[in-house]
This record gives structure tokens, C-alpha cells and sequence, in this order.
RNA sequence: GGCCCCAUCGUCUAGCGGUUUAGGACAUCACUCUUUCAAGGUGAAGGCACCGGUUCGACUCCGGUUGGGGCCA
């Protein structure tokens, strides 16, 4: 056993984003699988023929080949065991299906809609859990033809053991133990013939020679008809370890991103989500919150985070290392990970320790890095063109440096806007204007200001802080006053980084005209 | 409703019977630095859900209660 190749698996349902908690399943059995010398694979669950569409797969694989999770066997991909694809894996079901009925673990059953809710009804008044009587289960051949002439059509269903205890042995959970007379007879194959999860999830696993299956929590209760199945087709059985879910912010419950008007009442969820949206409208993608949500790894990488940092922090959310380490590399991860400190309960995602996760990770870039990761929001955004002339490219690289962490996502390059429009389409912030610029004394030094940086030799900004020092010395004013004035003349913002960095990056020439336009526009 | 899982600061977690006045991180608050906004520095506040056992000793083991969640219906 232990000589056996490591083989893991996830199979997501191509429905068109990469959720978080499907995100952290597939970091967890890649990093299992990596540190375990063994294959991870990625098997589309498309058995839903309504969402069966290609375009709703490309986000999927998109994420995690951003993520970093690269798969040995799957699409694109291939491998000895394909089709990885379940939609073309029809075959492969019906000959297992086919011979759970040959050997008695599964049967035909001709019962309606009607009469099993019927069955249900009656074991609910009667007050004993319900438990199909399998009364139109048919044996043999004649009994389904009985059934058929009266017009029945039949599903298959699981024949489960009527008593007995099951036991799960998780790699994570320990020992569980489920009673086998409790269970279902859970239907394996619709009348349409299409099958179900159980049937195709077990199968494949199988064949696909799973060793290890990593899975979210939820399927823990699933995992004794699962058993059932692979037994019954005598097929060894593979390792379980259920991970707890992912929950919503503030709360154990699943994160699930139909609840997204729910998080949005939580103020950091919130301005996550405003963060990312100012960044896509200015890149003018499509903001609809089915698509673009920070419960989809899609909205992070649209926005310029850093996919270390989504990495490192969605490895912590349910798994530690020791009691201290909290910054890993994936190299770090894969070494270290282990299915044992996996922890038991549910952790749920909190947008604070994810973005500390990320500020880190891009303040440890170097400056020249940094800006290679910001020029493509500044090219989308029609602020800078391509090629990008060293010349624009040093400026950027001053705006990132003076911005420091500001910047905390590639895509906030987008609020030094300022720097690349030109003069008449600056947008000012009208209460900024006011407060600073409003009054005659405040314009009348404006202007006496200007007239000293017109003057300037050197405009840089250590030099340009000592002759604003000096002037707010001379004239008896607040440096405050001073600078913010001159900020709001050239930024139309009140708040921002050094005034003399940004009088230096926005240049002698545009910082006079953009001061003339504010003294200009005051007077009316 | 039945079964299963879970339970340490607001959040993520360390803790695997005594080394613990329960440690770290994020968030919060205060002070400090600062010619704006951030950041930085210093510090503070904040938790073992509850009740029984077992034990010389329980956050740690067992049982129950409560709460949360999942699966099946």
C-alpha cells in the first residue's frame, strides 16, 4: 500500500467560476499530491447536461492554473485513464451499473414518483424513518416485463444491506460509523438513464485508481453508499479525509456565492467587493455579481492580486503548520502539508486576513516588479499606451514607489489616475476644493505658491519640501494648508502620498497649468 | 424528522493531562510618529459554550446539555 502511487482527484462541475472552498479542496489534495511524489488529477463532473457547456469550464482551469495548481492528467491534459470527462464516460457507468444488478447490490425498481412519496407519508404518520418497501423492485426478467406492460419505467436503484455498521476510517475525522439499516436505496441511474453522482463519483474513482480522496466535509454523509458500491464492484477501497467547509464570513455557515447580498452587510466583505468593483469598471469588464465576487478566485485575479498570497492564506484557512508560522512558499506548503493538522471544524473566510496575506506578498516585490504587475491596469484602463516607453514606465515606477503600500492590489494603480490625465479631464472632489481652495486667502496663497515653483530650478521632491517649508515659514501659514491646497490643485484629491513626490512625478509644467485651472475656476 | 460532523479571543489558529497568569496572527482600541491619507513604532483589550464525571490535577479524556453545520428525507 504504501508503495502505491499517491493519486488524488478533484472533479468540479463545470459551472462556470472557481469557488473558494473548491479552490482550497483542490490546493489541499494538489499540495497532498505533490508532497506525496503522486499524480493530482482533474476530472470534470459535466454528467449535467443542461450546464454542459465549454465556456463554463475555462474559469475553472483558468483559476487553477493561476493558482499555480497545475494537473498531471485531465483536460488539455490527457492521461491513461481518460476520458476525464464524465459526459463522455456514459459507457463505462452502464457496464458498472450492469453488473451491480448481475450481482445483486443493485436492482430495477418500476415504483412511481407518487407511490415512494406515498411510502414516505405513511412512515412519517406512523412515526419509523422511512425506508423504500421495495415493492416494485423487479427480480427477473418477468417481473419487469409485468411491470412494464402495466406502462412503469424503471430507475436503478442501490441495494443496500439492511443492517450492519458501516465504518469510515478518516484521515481527518478518525473512525465514523454509520448504520447500514438506516441507509437509502439511493437511486444509481435515472429512467432517462443518465446516473447519479454516487454512481459515477465511485466508478471513477476506481478506475482512476484514486488513492486518497480529499473532499469537502458535506460528502462525509455520502461516503457509506460510495463504499457500498466500490465493495460490491470489488474495487479496493481508497483513503477518505473530509475537510470542514468553507463558511461565510462571520458565521459557520457554508460560503456559498448565492449569498452574496448576505456578506455585503458585513463591512469588510463589503469593501472588498468595492475595492474590486472600481478597479473592473474602470477596466470596463462586467462587474454582475454572478461572475465577479470575492467568492470567486476569478475577482482576484481580475483585480491584480497575487496569487501567492491567495494561495498561502486559503492553505491556512483550515490547516496549520505550528503555533507561529504563518507566511509559507508554495515549495514551503508542499513540504510541510499534512492531511493530520488538518483542522476538524469549519473556518470561516475573512477578507481582512486575506488582504494582510496580500499586502505582505506584494511589499516584498521589488519596485521594478511591482510596477511590471500594475502597467497592464494602467495599459487596460487607456491611461498609458503600448509599447510602454521607458520614460512612462519610470514614471510608474515612481508613482509605485512613493505609493508604498498603497498599492495593495495591482489594479489601485487606478487611483493615481491623476497622473495621466490630461489637465481638463481632472476630476475634483468637490468638498476637497472647498476645504482647501475655497476661500480668497487660501487662493491668494495658491497663487503665490505657484509663482515660487515656477521659479524652482530643481524640481525634486526633497527640494521642493524645503522651499514649501520655507515658504509656510515666511508667510506664517500652516505647511498643511500649503500642501494640501497644492494637492487638491493637483490631484483633485485631498489625501494621497508626499506632496513633494507628487508635485516631482506630475512634473513643473503640468503642476503650473493644473494650479492656473483651479485659481481660473475658483473665480466663478 | 433520522443520521453524521463540529465547538479555544470578533476571525484564522497553537494547545495532543501538570512546562499555561491559555501562545501567535488578522481585525479592534489607545498612545506615538507624520505638513494630508496610509504605513511604521509602542501598548491595551479580548477566548477554553454549559453541566456532570474520570484523575492528585483537565482547555486537553468520557458522558450529557446547548449551539452551529452537513447529508438524507
Amino acid at each position: 500500500m504504501e508503495h502505491d502511487t499517491v493519486r488524488v482527484r478533484i472533479a468540479p462541475s463545470p459551472t462556470g467560476a472557481l469557488h473558494l472552498g473548491l479552490a482550497r479542496t483542490a490546493l489541499y489534495n494538489w499540495l497532498f499530491a505533490r508532497g506525496h511524489n503522486g499524480v493530482f488529477i482533474l476530472r470534470i463532473d459535466d454528467t449535467d447536461e443542461n450546464r454542459n457547456q465549454p465556456e463554463m469550464l475555462a474559469p475553472i482551469l483558468d483559476g487553477l492554473r493561476w493558482l499555480g495548481l497545475d494537473w498531471d492528467e485531465g483536460p488539455e491534459k490527457g492521461g491513461p485513464h481518460a476520458p476525464y470527462f464524465q459526459s463522455e464516460r456514459r459507457e463505462i457507468y452502464q457496464q458498472a451499473v450492469d453488473r451491480l444488478i448481475a450481482c445483486g447490490a443493485a436492482y430495477r425498481d418500476y415504483a412511481t414518483t407518487e407511490e415512494i412519496a406515498a411510502e414516505r407519508e405513511q412512515a412519517r404518520a406512523e412515526g419509523r424513518t422511512f425506508r423504500y418497501s421495495r415493492r416494485w423492485m423487479a427480480e427477473t426478467a418477468a417481473d419487469c416485463a409485468r411491470f412494464e406492460a402495466e406502462g412503469r419505467r424503471p430507475v436503478v436503484r442501490l441495494k443496500m444491506p439492511d443492517a450492519g455498521t458501516l465504518v469510515v476510517d478518516d484521515l481527518i475525522r478518525g473512525r465514523v460509523e454509520f448504520d447500514l439499516g438506516l441507509e437509502q436505496d439511493h437511486v444509481i441511474q435515472r429512467q432517462d438513464g443518465s446516473f447519479l453522482y454516487h454512481l459515477t463519483s465511485a466508478v471513477d474513482d476506481a478506475l482512476m485508481g484514486i488513492t486518497h480522496i480529499i473532499r469537502a466535509e458535506e460528502h462525509l454523509s455520502n461516503t457509506p453508499r460510495q463504499i457500498f458500491i466500490l465493495q460490491s464492484l470489488g474495487y479496493p477501497l481508497p483513503k477518505f479525509a473530509h475537510l470542514p467547509y468553507v463558511a461565510e464570513p462571520g458565521s459557520k455557515n457554508k460560503l456559498s456565492k448565492r449569498k452574496l447580498k448576505e456578506y455585503l452587510k458585513k463591512p469588510d466583505f463589503a469593501e472588498l467587493l468595492a475595492r474590486g468593483e472600481k478597479i473592473a469598471r474602470r477596466l470596463g469588464l462586467d462587474t454582475s455579481p454572478e461572475l465577479f465576487n470575492p467568492v470567486v478566485i476569478d475577482f482576484y485575479q481580475q483585480t491584480g492580486f497575487l496569487a501567492e498570497a491567495l494561495v498561502n492564506y486559503l492553505a491556512l484557512l483550515g490547516w496549520s503548520y505550528d503555533d507561529r508560522t504563518e507566511f509559507f512558499t508554495p515549495v514551503e506548503l508542499v513540504e510541510r502539508f499534512a492531511l493530520e493538522r488538518v483542522v476538524r471544524s469549519p473556518a470561516s473566510f475573512d477578507p481582512n486576513r486575506l488582504m494582510a496575506f496580500q499586502v505582505h506578498y506584494m511589499m516584498a516585490l521589488p519596485v521594478a516588479e511591482r510596477t511590471g504587475l500594475v502597467l497592464p491596469y494602467l495599459v487596460r484602463a487607456g491611461l498609458v499606451s503600448e509599447p510602454v516607453s521607458p520614460e512612462v514606465r519610470q514614471r510608474v515606477e515612481r508613482i509605485v514607489t512613493a505609493a508604498g503600500d498603497r498599492i495593495k492590489v495591482a489594479g489601485d494603480i487606478l487611483d493615481y489616475d491623476y497622473f495621466f490625465v490630461r489637465d481638463e479631464e481632472l476630476v475634483y472632489d468637490e468638498p476637497a476644493v472647498k476645504k482647501w481652495l475655497g476661500g480668497e486667502q487660501q487662493c491668494r496663497m495658491l497663487a503665490r505658491v505657484r509663482e515660487l515653483l515656477a521659479g524652482a530650478v530643481q524640481f525634486e521632491s526633497e527640494v521642493l519640501m524645503r522651499v514649501l517649508e520655507d515658504f509656510a515659514r515666511r508667510e506664517n501659514v500652516k505647511g498643511m494648508a500649503v500642501s494640501q491646497a497644492l494637492r487638491v490643485a493637483v490631484t483633485g484629491k485631498d489625501y494621497g502620498f508626499g506632496i513633494g513626490d507628487v508635485l516631482s512625478i506630475c512634473g513643473k509644467e503640468r503642476v503650473l497649468a493644473r494650479i492656473d485651472r483651479v485659481l481660473e475656476r475658483d473665480r466663478f
